[in-house]
DNA sequence: TATTGTTATACTCTATAACTATA
DNA sequence: TATAGTTATAGAGTATAACAATA
């Protein structure tokens, strides 16, 4: 077998270092994408994150960032339009967030500008990138009670 | 709980969220570090950078972020002792950043913190992290022109 | 003229605390 | 009492522009 070169610093803050620079490169992407559709980093993270109507609260969780936040980013998504506050009927205190079709639209945009990005970075063969997801899934599994 | 049935999402984004996932235990980690020398993150990425005398221009370029942001996080590392400006004599308009004794101290300490959060997150068999490692270079290396 | 470091300033993101209206 | 959303406010991080000293 080969010597490696110089191991006088552990494998484990290579990978450290090298997923950093891999966050960087996507990041770059992202906001590139962000700029790209005329919307701000958070509110754009938040369209991303609207599917189904969703109480403001658990945009909060979703975007895991204080309820205090996300009016502000909710006001911004409702001036150009792309997303409702409506009442829940069942309990007045929650605002269930809404996309508006333009929001939809939008979104559609917002995903694609994402895989596109996903794509151009992680362009690998189809064997490397499964093998990827399976070193990362054990990397990020919860570990159980 | 493992396989969430999602086949009609390519790999790719698979990939983009399991990185960003690992991204966050990795700065969960970091700022537990952090939090834990009593240093903001600002400062204690920039301690961590400081090795050899650098001129605050270079620390800048390091942590990739604008000359002016430099002039405050060093303002901090001196009021704490850890760093000194020093005119340099072939150029009076630099200042070389150096390390105090205690500065080394805590620099030394904050690389330890570090290497153990990257030894917690990626803890995985030897052969694995080499794995990882190959894979992640792939991802990271800039294109030849 | 160009560059180093600084200052002033502003904008974004984020958090805490206090408030309201409901439950 | 507790919760959903809002507001006011403050802190950290980052960027631009203008400046003094020096090259």
């Amino acid at each position: 077998m080969s010597t490696p070169p110089a191991p006088d610093r552990p494998i484990s803050q290579e990978l450290l270092e090298l997923t950093f620079r891999l966050t960087a490169r996507l990041r770059g992407g992202l906001d590139a994408a962000h700029t790209d559709l005329g919307l701000p980093p958070a509110q754009a993270q938040a369209l991303a994150s609207l599917r189904a109507p969703v109480p403001m609260r658990e945009l909060a969780t979703m975007l895991a960032c204080d309820a205090s936040n996300v009016t502000g980013i909710v006001d911004g998504l409702e001036r150009r339009g792309l997303v409702e506050r409506r009442p829940d009927p069942r309990d007045r205190r929650v605002k269930q967030l809404v996309l508006t079709e333009e929001g939809e639209r939008r979104r559609a945009a917002l995903d694609a500008h994402i895989a596109k990005t996903a794509g151009e970075v992680f362009d690998l063969p189809e064997r490397d990138q499964e093998a990827l997801r399976d070193l990362l899934s054990r990397l990020v599994e919860e570990p159980d009670a």
